[in-house]
DNA sequence: TATGAATGAGGCTTCATTCAT
DNA sequence: GATGAATGAAGCCTCATTCAT
């Protein structure tokens, strides 16, 4: 009894997987827009109908990939944050686990930014998923600016959106650099344009 | 005879601009995407079949209204460059003065990043624009990078990027401040990250 | 001009009526609820999309055909009304004048007590339009209670509903007797439950 | 071996019953034709699969709900039939005690005159029990014009379809009285419409 | 026998594009 | 050249039914 009902949780894991995996194909072969359920649902072999078995909706499967992500990036950042080492440092090196992470899901990016436009369901919108990614870097920012590290004439969310802003250009830059390289060059002007020199004791 | 092709051409530009400024407010009040050929031409009080006579697609009245804002940014930025100032404080002034324009036309940002998504097109893609944007701040850059007045450790180009990104994610800013406010703090952190204290000699 | 416009006008004016025709045909056919927008267009020869050109969806279509209905019921008893009957006899004349137009549109009178079940949208229930339907049967009993030609315990309403489920009941009927038959005897029962003998003076 | 067999068959009532009433819940609650096989399934407690070892369709599980109710209401009929009152009284009492046992479950009349629509297999439709309904009061009717309580000028058949419809109107009666009032004032109509004020001796 | 996930037909609707006038 | 109705592909989603476990 129970093997069979872990035989049948297991595949429905297996199929769910399935579909994110064929989903996260196509998005990136198509992108978010041109990519149908039923897009998705052929690369996944599956019937269409499974779909809504797992997923209301193909932004339900987006925000699903997001939020993975996310939670990647952040516990990336929480170990990070344990070492005994300056804001910007800190920042620095928060910035390029990131990237790491990012990088193998850059598709992704462009919706945080423009999935609103898209839909009438603005409370699945992938938008709302983003505060997460600034409140992050916000704590790092609004502690290095409390400890002086950090200069304190701009507001921390508009520094954290910077951080944010960086990625977006990078997944979208047609330079030659790698993401992570771009990543990195911003990230060296942004925390010279944010540090304080001379750290008040 | 030549009057009379003149009132034609006329009347052919009259029309042309008719659809264009139906466009903007329509991609203003419903976003790109949400506003279909129907309703452009609804708004400029003329029929569906029109549309066609003028333009091949959404697309490209969309290329064309990111086209004009470029050459009116240029303009802009012609004047400025005629003044005796540093590098640094030219590309302030001039961000300022894009920002004004941008704010105006906020609608066309979402899509310089995304649009390329949307369309099965990729040759029509606004996105072959946006070089022209960065062409721009790229000159006053690599102008004030040989001056020795901005660092060089990074290529131009990356620079010029982030300007670009600036106007990207203040236009989807969720902060309180206004568009331009954010610009200008923005710029400021940026400039400061990439200016060099001690000019060369 | 105007011959080009009239001509549209026209073809439009027909393609409508191809259409509702079509799903008169196709509801008496096959019920509403089994008929599909793709069934109708295909009885009208005409393409799916077009029907969108039309009615916003297959209630509207119906909603328009009961219109039709009330519409030509009630002009007929406006002129029954100017004759000088008893109001008992006026009823019965008016009843058999709306079981004449109904014989011909049994179809709707399924919908007017069953739509409502069926539709996200009750805005556009047909039922909204019943209350049309016995409006006007209540004007004339209403006056006949005033008269003292009708019995007064009774609500002009529940009366009027009497006379509605009348023909909703013969549209169904399974007897072998006629529609009109059917109504006409009901009529006779009903009339005969209402009318007070003696009137008052 | 017979007790097991007894405890399977118990538990197949038993599941029986369950979708039974699962099923009078959800029409109840958001009518027959919103209702699902896996909403009913789901409110049962029991696997969707389950429900086609007990019945073949949605249809039939209201077929079985109507087939229940006629039962009941019989019963009931049968307990009045004998008492010695006349045939008008004797209806009066009937419809009440009707009027009573349909006012708990009012979702089943819709069906009864819109079902058959519903379905590609007429021959499960509700419809054909309709006339168990019209034959119990069409006993009573018949008796009544035999003994010369009840006007012989109607057929017995059509009489009984008014009874019929009067629980019909009065379900989707909006009129602010209730339910058996409503049923109460028609049928008192009804009665007057059908009585021989003199019975023949 | 119970289960419930998979299936795909089928319904609705939108809209870019064509084409007869 | 302007028009706007016709078109049908394409997307979304629901749900009765099947079938492997």
């Amino acid at each position: 009894m129970s093997k069979k009902i872990n035989l049948r949780e297991q595949k429905k894991l297996e199929y769910r997987q399935k579909i994110l995996s064929a989903a996260v194909h196509e998005f990136k072969e198509r992108g978010f827009l041109n990519t149908s359920v039923s897009n998705i649902m052929q690369k996944a072999d599956l019937g269409v109908g499974t779909f809504y078995n797992y997923f209301g909706s193909k932004e339900e499967v987006l925000m699903n990939l997001v939020k993975n992500l996310f939670a990647e990036v952040e516990e990336k950042i929480q170990a990070q944050a344990k070492l005994k080492i300056s804001s910007i440092e800190l920042l620095e090196s928060c910035c390029m686990h990131t990237a790491e992470i990012i990088d193998e899901n850059k598709f992704v990016l462009p919706l945080l930014s423009s999935a609103a436009e898209h839909s009438d369901k603005p409370e699945q919108s992938p938008k709302n998923l983003s505060p997460g990614f600034k409140e992050i870097f916000g704590k790092i920012i609004s502690f290095g600016q409390e400890r002086g590290q950090i200069r304190r004439d701009i507001p921390t969310d508009l520094i954290s959106e910077m951080f944010h802003s960086i990625y977006q250009a990078a997944a979208f830059s047609k330079l030659k650099i790698s993401f992570k390289e771009n990543v990195r060059l911003k990230v060296k002007i942004l925390l010279d344009g944010i540090a304080l020199k001379n750290p008040q004791a």
